[in-house]
This record gives C-alpha cells, structure tokens and sequence, in this order.
DNA sequence: CCGTGGCTAGCT
DNA sequence: AGCTAGCCACGG
C-alpha cells in the first residue's frame, strides 16, 4: 500500500511506498525522516483529526491506498534574546529587529523597560502589561490561531502544579490500567484542536491547553517575563493556560475595511486551514494579493501558525468583510469597564460547533444535542456518554432517569452494552465493532496484509449513476481496460469487488464478470454461456471450493434470470423470443479467462459492453451438481474490442490498462528497493535478465513499469476535427497536448469544458470569440438578461443566434458516449 | 508455485 | 447484522 504524505503547509507532498496496513505509525516515522529531512522527535502526523500515535497500525486509524496525512515539522524555536541588555541594547541602536511591530504586540523596548523596573523587588502587585480581568485575544499555541480570552491571574513564574494537573497526577497513579487509554485520548484531543480539523471538541480546550503549555515552556519565558494565566471563553472547561505576553494582545474590536487594506498587511482573518472555503480560526495573515472587482473582493495571504510552524502561503480569505486590525499594547485599553463603554467588544464567529446543524438553535440535531431525539432543549437535563460523547436527555432515555445521575461514569445504551469493545491499556485505538469482529482482531495469525490491492478497498465511488442503473455507465467506453476489480467498482461498471455477478433479486442483474472459473463455458465473443453462483460450501472461513450442493435460483442467480425477456420459470429456466428487449447487462472479462477464451483480455479487466440474456436453464455441471446457465449475446451499438472496428477505436481513444493512482510509481519504487538490497553479484544477475525483460516491455505489452507510450491521433479523427472548422486552434492544442503524452480523452475534457457548468460542453455554442459553452448555460445566462460570453464578456447582443455546432456535438458525443445523460 | 485467508461491499 | 462473493497477496 501506499499514502500521501503532505506537509502541514500543504507545500510538500510525497507518496510513501511499501506499507501494509499493519504498518505501525512509527515505522511510518522512519520511512518519513529522509524524505522530509525531518528527524522522528520532530514529526506530528494527523489523519482526520487525529494525532497518529505510536504503537498503532495504519489500519487502526482507518488510513487507506492513497490517503494523504499531513505532518507537522516542529522546528525548533529560534533563540530568543538571552538578556534585556541585548535587546536593549537593540532598541538603542535604532536597530529594528526582524519582526515587525505589528506582529508582537510588546516591542521590544518596552519589554526591556518593565524588566528593568521589576528588578527591583516588588512582589506585591505585578507590573506588567496586562493585568488581571483584562479583555485580551490570547493565541492557542498548538494551532497559532487567536481566541477570545481573559486574564485571570499574573505570575512571576510559572506554577507546575496547578489543580488539574494535580488532579491528572492522581488519575494516573490510581488508575494505571486505564492510564495508555486516557493518554491516547489526550493526545488525540490536543491534535483535533491542532490541526483545526476537528469542528466539535472545542470543549476540551482545557487539556490541550495544558498540553500546549508542557510543550511550549520555553515560549512562556519571555515577553514582559511575567506568566499570564488565561482563561479562554466559550469553553465549558475550566482549563487555565499559562502564557508569555508575546501570546496575548489588546481584544480586537476595529474592522477594517476592504479599500483601507493594503498589501504588506498584517491584518487577523478568519481561514480554515483544512476546509479553505468553511469558516474556521482567527489566524493573522500577512496580505500578499487583494483583487477588487464590482462583484468580488478577493484577499490572498500567508497565514501564520504556531510558532515554529511555516506559515501557510497564498491562502485565499473568504471572510472578507470581517477583517480585524490588530490592537497593540497601550493603544487601546483591555479593562472590560472601557470596553463596556465602547459597547460590548465584538464577537467573532468561529467555527460551528457542530457540523452538522451549524449551530442553529432551530435545528434538531442528533449529534450535538440529544442522541434521542435531537432536541436542544435543557441542556442542564442532558448527560453525555462517557464513550461516544453523545448527549441524551434524562427524560429521552428508556427507561427514563428522573435526575442526572451521581456516577463516575455515564455510558449511553449504545455504548453500555458494548463491553467487549471497551479499549484496554496498550490495545486498539477504538474497538471498533466492525474490526473487533474480524478475522486479524481475534484470530492469532500475525499474517501482514494491505501490501496489495486485495484488500485495499475504493477511493472513489461513482455517482453519476445509482447503484442500480441498468445499461452503459456515461463516460465509460467499450474496450477500456483495469488492472484490479476494484478498479471497476470505482468506475461502476460492475460495483462488487469481488463477486461474479451484481444485481438484485427483484429488480435484475446490472453486470457480470467473465473470470473463467467454470471450464465449461464457452466463448464466442458476442454470445457465450455463464454461470450462476452458489453451490459451494464455504464454511470455515473458504473463499472458494469445489461445489458441493446444487446451486438454487436465488439472490443473483435469479437477478440474472430476470433480465431475461421471458416469464420467470424457477423451475425449468426458460428462453426469450424477442432476447433484445431484456435488460441490458454490462459485461467485464477478466483476464484469468484467457486459458479458456482467446476473447478475455490479456491483463486485467475490460469492459466488453451491452449484453441481453437470451436463455437460462439449470444443467449438471462438471461436478456432478446443478448449476444455473444462462446464455448472454452482445448488443450493444459500440464495436466490440475484439472486432476490426472496435480494436481500431481503442486505439484512436488511447485506451490502456489503468492503473490505480500512484500504483505505477509504487511499482518502480519497489523494484529500486529490490535492486539496492541485491548483491552486485545477485544485481548483475537479475540486471542482464532484466535487460531481455524491458525489451519485452517496450515491444508494448502493458507491464507495470512500462512507460506510457504516445499516443498517435489516427487520421479518421483528424478529418471529423477539420469539420469542427470555427475550433481549429483548440483542436490544434489538443493534438499537440496528445503528442506530448496526455490521453486524448483528457486532452479533449479540458479544452472542451463549459466554464459555467464546469463540464464537457453539451449542445456546444461556439461564440464568434470561439468559446464553447453549454447551450442551456448560454440561454439561463440570457434569461438573467447578461448577453455576453460567460468567458471573456464579448458582448453577443440580445438577438444572438444559439445554433448549436453539430460537427463538435458529433465528436464529443461519440469521444463521451452517454455524457448528456442527465442533462 | 499455489493453497490459504486477509479483506470490502454488495444484498437481504 | 449477517451472509455471500471471489479478489489477490501472503507466505510456506
């Protein structure tokens, strides 16, 4: 298997190969070193929200082929000043100092001038910039983002034993069985809150905070020198963090406006580091672009994240009108009485709590509100599981409490009688019910797996159809080509995995799979006779066996039979007078029917077309036992791969096996492995038998390591684009984009997409600007009274004449086949 | 090389 | 939730 891994700052991203689904997380670590030049102590890895941790596997976090995890790189802090000397000294000399002022709120001659008052012994009352009760924006340090906060103690020094920790200590040493557990917790926690993917637990702001603390100490220690206790709002929890006046500046409470921004601008804005188009974090950004037109009003920034973090680079800000200035010590006040006075300091919308009902109170949400019956009503009678975090009113629960009830702890139905899911010291990250079921979970096999696609699962899934459409799939063509099944699934050209035949029992079958596991089919090509499933024993964990019993008309052997176009006779089977008015079957061959069929494809899976049952009746098999047949013949108004016409139109289309995304280069990567750990002796060997192989590979059978090769435009096609006459230059990009190695229907896709609905153009308008836009998109832009072209504003004028270019209409719908379905 | 068994995702 | 179906790679 392999993932993408992609740095916080989304700069860097590599494909990591050679993983299983077993591979432990600090394995992952080792392999991340090089490649990122990051030494493991310094590596934070975060997959939907959660801090990946030692001693877990990629499969305990539910990290799929090609998934992407981003690591965070903590650098070390650059050094800070050592003495008030020198960075007075500094300021004396008129030296600025690489920050600017903007960005730290205390400069730095200030700072020096309180450390010099505070020489002098005054434990009394402590002098520093802020003082208790003020109305501050203090920054979280695990995300860099600014928050709403009060100061609710000042200290000379930091104190180690506040009451939570003191609190934890004992948890700890009490509790040792469930002392990993609370520590995974924990540490999941702090990164939701750290890589701002988490939309719910702002609660827990608390223990991160402390976290937070632990890690930064050093941070803490400068400033005006004094230790700033917080305490953040908006969280339930009563989590106090201890920061530096560097983390704290005067409550913002100036908007600015668009015009009086100017590049060069460190402003505070909202952004979303994760979901750039949700509203996430107050971050502060550093203005790089500002784009202002009648309609939009656009700003790109670097973001600045915690310290030690590279800032995030070009992000574009989507809440534009809720720019703050950023408020410098001593320029404006933070005591709540004035404050008060200038009207209540504006509150800045963060993220929703809740994801999914965005917070409205209207809403009932089962999610963050009551489990039961999603009311949000008195929250006070609500209790939340101590498992799944769910709340639930007392009076919703069956049988109903009549009081919150006085327990450690609380667990929901759901969870209470899920014992066995329990997590135990140093086990699994969540027992799963799913996982802890299977196979790896209870048996005591150490078999590694997830290496390979057998198991991978999909990336994707296709929707532009249901699940159970009937007939081609738009955008797929006759003849194309999947190494693995999975593939296929992806593509919905036959959904299971694994699996002969998809359909359902009362509707029919939807596809087949030709995989040559019966000897006694046969194959002509445009008919051939199939087989039903069933029949075999497979208990005792068997993926296949002899047969063993007669196979039944059920499930989708009966699917099948009722694509026949004849009454269902269940007993006898029986044969279509009409077989063309059946329901269409789309049929994939496999290549492991090659032993038996010179017209199954010779690697992977190919999408051979439209069939039709014609006939089904049982028969005994090889075996001895009853098996379903069914006879399929090919209709389908596309040219079969094997035939004259359809072998030639593979190759006009460039049609070759795909592969998984990435799976090529996992391929390379793994022969370079094997090739390094060789003898040279051994090399050398393999080296000249290899030799004979690539030579074998550039005579063009798909192998792996094979490079695509070019692609050639036949002059058929050639001629159908000299018809296109009004788009000869784009169709004179896109050859020379095919002869530069991009596939043509890729090519085609992007020269040919309609800039309104962002897809290939349907019933193409060409403009006299020679822009090709979708013939309903052009008429709802008139309809809307705009007579212009929707990409470059050509004026058309209100008569313009929307006649449809048949000639480009023909090549796409012939390059796209079915691609108007649904328009 | 090939038997065996890890899985996923479909339907019921 | 359980059952079904091979896929395809692990590892002897």
């Amino acid at each position: 298997m392999w993932i993408q891994v992609r740095t916080f700052d989304g700069k860097t991203s590599k494909q990591i190969d050679g993983l299983s689904k077993l591979t432990k997380i600090e394995d992952l670590q080792k392999k991340l070193v090089e490649p990122f030049d990051a030494p493991i102590e310094s590596q934070r890895l975060f997959y939907r929200g959660k801090q990946l941790v030692n001693g877990h596997t990629l499969f305990d976090y539910d990290v799929g082929l090609n998934n992407i995890i981003q690591l965070m790189v903590r650098k070390n802090l650059p050094q800070e000043n050592k003495t008030s000397q020198e960075s007075g000294g500094k300021a004396d000399s008129g030296i600025a100092s690489d920050g600017s002022d903007t960005e730290q709120p205390t400069s730095s001659s200030t700072s020096s001038a309180i450390k010099e008052d505070e020489s002098k012994p005054s434990t009394s009352s402590l002098q520093g910039l802020y003082k208790v009760g003020d109305i501050i924006d203090a920054m979280d340090l695990s995300v860099g983002a600014w928050f709403e906060a009060e100061i609710v103690k000042v200290t000379e020094q930091e104190e180690i034993n506040n009451n939570q920790e003191k609190d934890e200590d004992k948890e700890e040493k009490n509790d040792s069985d469930g002392e990993n557990k609370e520590k995974v917790k924990n540490d999941i926690l702090d990164s939701k809150t750290a890589s701002n993917h988490d939309n719910t637990t702002t609660s827990n702001k608390g223990e991160s905070g402390d976290i937070n603390h632990s890690e930064s100490g050093s941070a803490n220690n400068k400033g005006d020198g004094l230790v700033y206790h917080v305490k953040f709002e908006d969280y339930d929890d009563q989590g106090i963090v201890q920061l530096s006046s560097d983390y704290l500046r005067p409550r913002a409470r100036t908007t600015l406006n668009f015009d009086d921004i100017s590049v060069g601008d460190v402003v505070m804005a909202n952004y979303n580091c994760d979901e750039p188009n949700e509203r996430g974090f107050w971050y502060d950004v550093e203005v790089t672009q500002l784009k202002s037109s009648r309609t939009v009003k656009e700003i790109v920034g670097n973001i600045r994240l915690a310290p030690g973090v590279e800032p995030l680079t070009d992000c574009r800000i989507r809440f534009t009108d809720e720019i703050f200035k950023i408020e410098k010590h001593g320029e404006v006040s933070c005591d709540p009485k004035d404050l008060s006075a200038e009207g209540s300091p504006i509150k800045r919308l963060t993220q929703p709590e809740c994801d999914r009902c965005k917070d409205k109170p209207s809403r009932k949400c089962k999610y963050c509100s009551c489990h039961q019956c999603g009311g949000k009503e008195e929250p006070d009678k609500q209790i939340m599981c101590d498992e799944c975090d769910m709340a639930y009113h007392i009076y919703c629960l069956d049988p109903p409490l009549s009081e919150i009830p006085d327990v450690e702890e609380w667990y929901c139905p759901l969870c209470k009688n899920d014992t066995s899911a329990v997590v135990h010291a140093g086990e699994r990250l969540k027992g799963s019910k799913k996982k802890s079921k299977m196979a790896s979970a209870k048996s005591t096999s150490s078999r590694d797996w997830g290496k390979g696609m057998a198991c991978q699962g999909r990336t994707k899934v296709c929707t532009i159809v249901p699940p159970n459409h009937f007939g081609s799939i738009p955008g797929i063509h006759v003849g194309q080509m999947w190494k693995f099944r999975v593939q296929v699934s992806e593509a919905g050209v036959h959904r299971p995995q694994v699996g002969g035949i998809h359909g359902r029992e009362n509707e029919g079958a939807f596809s087949i799979v030709l995989s040559g596991a019966f000897l006694d089919e046969k194959d002509n090509g445009d008919d051939f006779t199939y087989t039903g499933s069933g029949g075999r024993d497979l208990s005792g964990n068997k993926r296949t066996a002899e047969q063993s019993c007669d196979q039944k008309l059920t499930k989708m052997n009966l699917a099948l039979a009722r694509n026949c176009n004849a009454p269902l006779d269940r007993v006898n089977g029986n044969e279509a007078q009409d077989w063309r008015g059946g329901k269409p079957v789309r049929v994939v061959r496999n290549c492991k029917g090659r032993k038996h069929s010179k017209y199954a494809p010779e690697e992977g899976n190919r999408y051979d077309g439209i069939f039709k049952v014609v006939k089904y009746w049982p028969e005994r098999g090889k075996s001895g036992f009853l098996v379903w047949r069914y006879l399929l013949r090919r209709d389908d108004p596309e040219a079969a791969p094997w035939s004259k016409a359809g072998k030639e139109r593979v190759k006009k289309l460039g049609l070759t096996v795909e592969y998984p995304e990435g799976y090529l280069e996992a391929m390379a990567a793994k022969e370079r492995e094997k090739s390094n750990s060789e003898s040279d002796e051994e090399k050398e060997k393999k080296s000249k038998g290899k030799r004979k192989l690539s030579k074998e590979d550039s005579s063009g059978k798909g192998s792996p390591s094979a490079k695509k090769r070019k692609q050639a435009i036949s002059s058929e096609f050639k001629k159908q684009i000299k018809e296109d006459v009004e788009n000869t230059k784009i169709w004179n990009d896109v050859i020379e984009a095919v002869s530069g190695g991009e596939k043509l229907l890729t090519a085609v896709e992007e020269a040919f997409t309609c800039i309104c609905c962002q897809e290939v153009v349907y019933k193409p308008i060409t403009t006299p600007c020679k822009h090709n836009v979708c013939k309903s998109c052009l008429q709802r832009s008139f309809k809307a009274d705009v007579h212009s072209c929707p990409y470059c504003r050509h004026e058309l004028g209100k008569g313009f004449d929307m006649t449809v270019n048949d000639s480009l209409s023909k090549i796409l719908c012939e390059l796209f086949p079915g691609y108007e379905a649904g328009r």
